[in-house]
DNA sequence: GACGTTAGTGACACCCGGTGCCAGGGGCAA
DNA sequence: TTGCCCCTGGCACCGGGTGTCACTAACGTC
């Protein structure tokens, strides 16, 4: 549901450079310890969050993310596949988390429960991370070219919810109850993100577990 | 959360091309009483429906569609913003006809069940329409460009369904509720037109009426 | 210490979706 | 006939994305 806000310490599908590219700012060779020229894929993601902020992300163009972390447009293709992915961080180990604690959960808890709290469990946060995490899905569901986009990587969380809910109830993931369980329990969940991005103030735990709630539950706020 | 699959009778924002462009294959000039060059915008329609499905929508350039359709490549963005929206017909359409079912809703029937029902009317096809929602549904839910792309006009669509909910609880479109039942039907909606899709024998109108019940009564088929 | 391998990189050419601009050319009213 | 409106095609251009080639640093081997 939201994309991996660690910091991309591990990796999982990032490459290192082992070298710099010296734009000149790079200071003594033997800055810090073990990482000397840094992750090139982690300066250009920050390169690129900060100018979509700052200017909008139909605004700016590959050549000015490119030049702002200190290397070629080309070699930007080669640490994300498309200009949309700059945003996104660590995604793949994010929804590769999700389906370790669907897969954890209790077989007698009731379905539908075990999504909910899976959902929320994967997007608690630490505080030290929540304002990347803010900046980059105020992009994802304001710019209009990354929400297009956030449904491609999106359906990697329908599999993965789908599949088990279908486990669950021993049907395949393509039967009606694991794709609308899928579905419902993302669209609650993005209508949590968008009412946590709409009070600075409040918790996104609070946010998933009060909204995903309210849907699993038929709406007992309409009158029923 | 259909594209209008009406043959584009109206023109609610399409143009009428007012003479031939001559590819040659126009027969004689009075073919057809009242329209004798036929409308350009739905030929387009017609040859890149048929192009997309045949080999593929990103396998499909605009060149081939102008080809196929008689016009310049120029041309086709002179009658679709892009290459994804020559599938979807006079959306717009669609959605208005939706807000209009909402608006004349009984004010004394439960919220979410107006929402239910005016969802399965407005996708209440005539028998000759359905195999061209079909493609199109097809398509917008197969290709991922396609799919994606229908973010932006389902966007409408959600509005749409939000503000008739923030008018039925006195509240605005932005709040919780609002925008979850907007989000959640238009998910069910979706996972209706997947199982229909999926089922070449099944009835849209009950694929949609029991998945969108499923989901507003809270699952009941999970055990509760 | 010379060597081949591996991997990240930059430069270049190219494809394709999309846009701005300009120049026709047909319908239509004055 | 004149002028206007609108649709059209052609052309140049921008920007995202890809294939290819050559360069160079790190590393293991003989």
């Amino acid at each position: 549901m939201t994309p991996g806000a660690r910091g991309n310490s591990g990796s999982a599908d990032g490459f290192v450079a082992p070298f710099p590219t010296g734009t000149g700012d790079n200071a003594t060779v033997t800055d810090a310890p073990g990482d000397p020229w840094g992750d090139t894929r982690a300066r250009v993601e920050q390169a690129a969050l900060d100018l979509f902020t700052l200017k909008g992300f139909e605004h700016v163009i590959i050549d000015d993310v490119a030049a702002a972390a200190g290397i070629s447009r080309r070699t930007f293709f080669r640490h994300f596949a498309t200009k949309a992915d700059a945003v996104w961080g660590d995604f793949a180990a994010h929804v590769a988390r999700l389906e370790r604690l669907l897969v954890a959960t209790d077989p007698d808890e009731p379905v539908l429960a075990s999504v909910c709290a899976a959902y929320v469990e994967v997007n608690d946060y630490a505080d030290a991370e929540l304002p990347l995490l803010r900046e980059r899905m105020q992009l994802i569901l304001t710019e209009p070219a990354l929400l297009a986009h956030s449904q491609l990587r999106y359906a990697d969380v329908d599999r993965v919810v789908a599949e088990h809910v279908a486990r669950r109830t021993g049907t395949t993931a393509t039967a009606l109850v694991p794709r609308l369980v899928a579905a419902s329990t993302r669209a609650a969940a993005t209508t949590a993100f968008q009412m946590w991005l709409a009070d600075e103030g409040s918790s996104l735990t609070v946010q998933l577990h009060q909204t995903l709630d309210e849907m699993a539950h038929g709406f007992p706020t309409l009158s029923r």
